[in-house]
This record gives structure tokens, sequence and C-alpha cells, in this order.
DNA sequence: CTTGCATTTCACAAAATCGCGAAATAGAGA
DNA sequence: TCTCTATTTCGCGATTTTGTGAAATGCAAG
């Protein structure tokens, strides 16, 4: 038996990690209210259209983001909406808010 | 105006980071069943005394584990068990699962 | 086919992170 | 006080990440 029991949640952690960027948390926050495109994006962060692609094509990688071409767009949306609500319980539990009292569904969208 | 209209969410961004690393994901999620003294996650995690130390203090430094000394141990435990919930709607999305229907509270604890 | 637009890929330097062993620290107990 | 034990801090090299401009790609319209 190995020392180390249980396999490492590379998966899940991957996930945390590509969210654990301010510009591409800033980037599944704007999804979480619709669609975006590129541009949008680009003008919301004020990072250089590569930096943008190359966040986008973190969040990509991990599920978090899903892309859709339309006409000369991509238009970008959130994949897992249960990100917003659990950034939601980061805020409050950052607000001093006793966290066992903000209770929201989770996962469930 | 400036051109980036919200501020950077630094500080959500930088749990999500803590979180965003196999090691220090798997502590958390061993927290999730219980405190555990340094040695115990040395132990899980096969990494050496020192780099733990370091994961543990990231993961206090965001607010995600807090510490207590008693006898000659200091033991961690998680302080937002909501990262339990999330991390489980993370693994069922990574299974196929609809997300839409994987309904837990979540932030309730 | 050619042009023009939206986006991605590439190459690079600066910065941050990771894991380790050695040394430092804190504090309980004799 | 002295010593042992548990844990943290320090310094290091190796690896990864970040942001940028330039170049490449894909594709729709003419």
């Amino acid at each position: 038996m190995p020392s180390v029991k249980n396999p490492l949640p590379r998966a899940e952690a991957a996930v945390f990690k590509a969210l654990g960027h301010p510009a591409r948390l800033h980037v599944v926050n704007e999804l979480a209210t619709g669609e975006r495109c590129v541009s949008d994006l680009v003008d919301l962060t004020g990072l250089g259209w590569s930096t943008v692609s190359r966040h986008l094509s973190v969040l990509k990688a991990v599920g978090v983001v899903a892309d859709e071409k339309r006409g000369l767009q991509i238009f970008y949306r959130l994949k897992l909406p249960c990100v917003a609500r659990f950034t939601a319980c980061l805020h409050a539990a950052a607000e001093g808010q006793d966290v066992r009292f903000t209770v929201n569904r989770c996962c469930a969208g």
C-alpha cells in the first residue's frame, strides 16, 4: 500500500486553479450574467486579445465555459453555474457573515 | 470611467487559487472529515514537512482553514465547509451528470 | 480567389510557484 | 534551565504561469 492512499484530486484542482486568477474569475462572473464574445471580454478586463484568448482556453479546457461560433464572433457561456453560487458564498464569508446561515442552493443549475 | 469597470475579484480568486493545487485540495478534502494535525497530513500527502507547512499556511491565509494548538501538536480544521459541497458538484459534473439535477444545499454549513 | 474581421498560436522575458533539506522557532515537560 | 518534539521559515534550483506584440488561422462576404 502506497503512503498516499487516495489519488490526488488533479482534475478538480485544475478547475479551482483555472478559477484562481483574478482576470479569469472576472470573466466567469461576467459570463454568469449572460453570453459574451471575446471582444466584450477584452474590453471588460482591459487585457490584450492574446491574453484573454489564453485565459478563455484555460477555462474551456477544464469545462467551466463553452464556446460557440455565431456569425463572425465566438460567444462564450458559463457551463457550471454553481461556480457563481460558490463565489457568492465566498463573498458572504469574506464579509464576515456566519456561513452557516447563508443558505443557498448550490450545484442546481 | 476606466476601461475596466469592476474591480478584479482578487480576494475570491485567491481562495480558488489556494484550492487549485492537488495537494492542498487533498488536504481540504481530508479536513472535511475532521480535524488533522500536520503530522497526519504529511503522511496523507507523502510530501515533506516544510512543503505541507507552506501549503497549510496558504490555505490559512485565505481563510479556508484554521489552526489551533492543543498539547504539542497543531490541529487544522476546515473553516468553509461549502468547499466540500462545491467539490462534490465538480465531481458530479466531471462524471457527466446533468448538473441541473444534482441539487445540493451549498454554503449552509 | 481575395479581402477583411475575429480570434488563436507562437516566442519570449519577467514573475510566481513547487518541493526539498537545513536551520530556526515555539513551547511543553523534566 | 535544558531538552525534546512539532512545526515553521529560509534559501535554493527547477518548473510553471503571465502578459505582450507579431504572426498565423479560420471563415464569411464580395
